[in-house]
DNA sequence: TACAATCTTGACCAACCGGTCAGTTTTGGA
DNA sequence: TCCAAAACTGACCGGTTGGTCAAGATTGTA
């Protein structure tokens, strides 16, 4: 499971053990502050990666000095950590409608709704999460070998027995897996690119419902999911 | 059109002018040494973007030192910017069996299969160019805005051409561009998740010509292309 | 050979950045 | 009220990095 929320949880519940009732308004100043910044760094790593972020621009982004946010993370590659953890469990979420007894047409439909969703109203994490991909995701490697190929495998099983069942067609699950999260996350990552085809300034919400429609439209076709037309 | 080669040759033609013969050599020297340093420096960009990447680094690579490496390139941003119209003619390429008298079935399948092949070949160009996105393209934003745009422009007119003529859905040309460039890019951005999810160490070359057929099946029947099973 | 233009290079520098630290303020319970 | 733990902060430091420069080596021509 993600890390995500060990660095705060975990430094809370050893100061509670000492003395539970008393920690929890200090408590409560820590997690407000851990919550600020780790906004702040998001949307700074998302617009100028690891490397391009600086602690210094964090800060300020966050309101406070460089030194308190060194109290909270140690380093910026700690702080790094916990940003990413914090989309990784993002990226998980939305499968569950995808079983056995489910409808493909529903729950594959739902699910590339879900992820455009996830992709538009998430777009700094969406970001976070390329820009560690194409640096060779030396961070989270073992993430996506251990919990994320875990849940693919066990989703493409569930594609292979929509399959043998004739819902709709046999298709390399772990392919089309990739093929939606690439469709869904480019209106997110390569969003300039996006724009400037399109000759607007911004993605408005009607234009990413009719981009996300005509997707589940084409994938479910292509993949010959029964009742799709 | 790209500045690509730009830099190299206008630099080239105002020197010929003066003694046209005479730098033939000289131009050679020149030509040669900005072709590795690009080559370094497109390798170092990919892999750490632009923040990331250092002089140094490029230098060390190129084989030869900094100081050098400053007189081909005054600044480490005009690098970057010759890397990236190095990248953009190639973007461009490979539409041109997109024409109103093609087939769709061939036209399209030949343009997926076309834009696969780039992305394996050109790894680090496809990566360079998704940092770029990544981080707002501060650097190309024109380029997107005309160039582009135009060639989009004029290729979704072909589409439409051929839905109009009932060989293929009436789909929006544009969204489908944007998930044909995603899905084929993710094998070169997105390289460590797609290993980790297969469990592989590498993608090999029948890996991709698999997804490569399954992709083109599902895009072409999901859009309705006559022909297509 | 003499020359000018171009190329090459080691040494150097100022700016920036991550991280430290000593000292101060705030918090919450006894 | 008192005290210890936690939170906060300005000032500082060492290392790295992009970029400069002056001096030397090559090249091509007259």
């Amino acid at each position: 499971m993600p890390v995500t929320e060990s660095l705060v949880r975990a430094e809370a519940m050893r100061a509670a053990d000492e003395a539970p009732v008393a920690l929890r308004r200090k408590e409560h100043i820590r997690l407000a502050a851990v919550t600020d910044i780790l906004g702040a760094a998001e949307a700074v790593f998302a617009r100028a990666g690891f490397a391009g972020a600086t602690m210094a621009g964090i800060a300020a982004l966050a309101g406070l000095p460089k030194a308190n946010l060194h109290y909270y993370f140690r380093t910026k590659a700690s702080l790094y950590r916990a940003v990413l953890d914090q989309t990784l469990t993002l990226w998980l979420a939305e499968t569950d409608g995808i079983r056995n007894d489910a409808e493909p047409l529903i729950a594959l439909g739902d699910y590339i709704r879900a992820k455009m969703r996830l992709t538009a109203t998430h777009r700094d994490a969406s970001r976070v999460f390329a820009n560690e991909m194409l640096h060779g995701a030396p961070h989270i490697g073992g993430y996506l070998r251990n919990e994320l190929k875990a849940l693919v495998d066990e989703k493409s099983r569930v594609i292979d027995h929509w399959a043998q069942r004739g819902l709709m067609d046999r298709v390399d699950a772990r392919h089309l897996f990739f093929t939606i999260w690439a469709a869904t996350q480019t209106y997110a990552d390569f969003q300039p690119q996006v724009c400037a085809v399109l000759g607007k300034t911004r993605l408005t919400r009607a234009e990413l419902d009719h981009a996300t429609e005509q997707l589940v439209r084409m994938i479910l076709r292509g993949c010959g999911v029964h009742g799709s037309r």
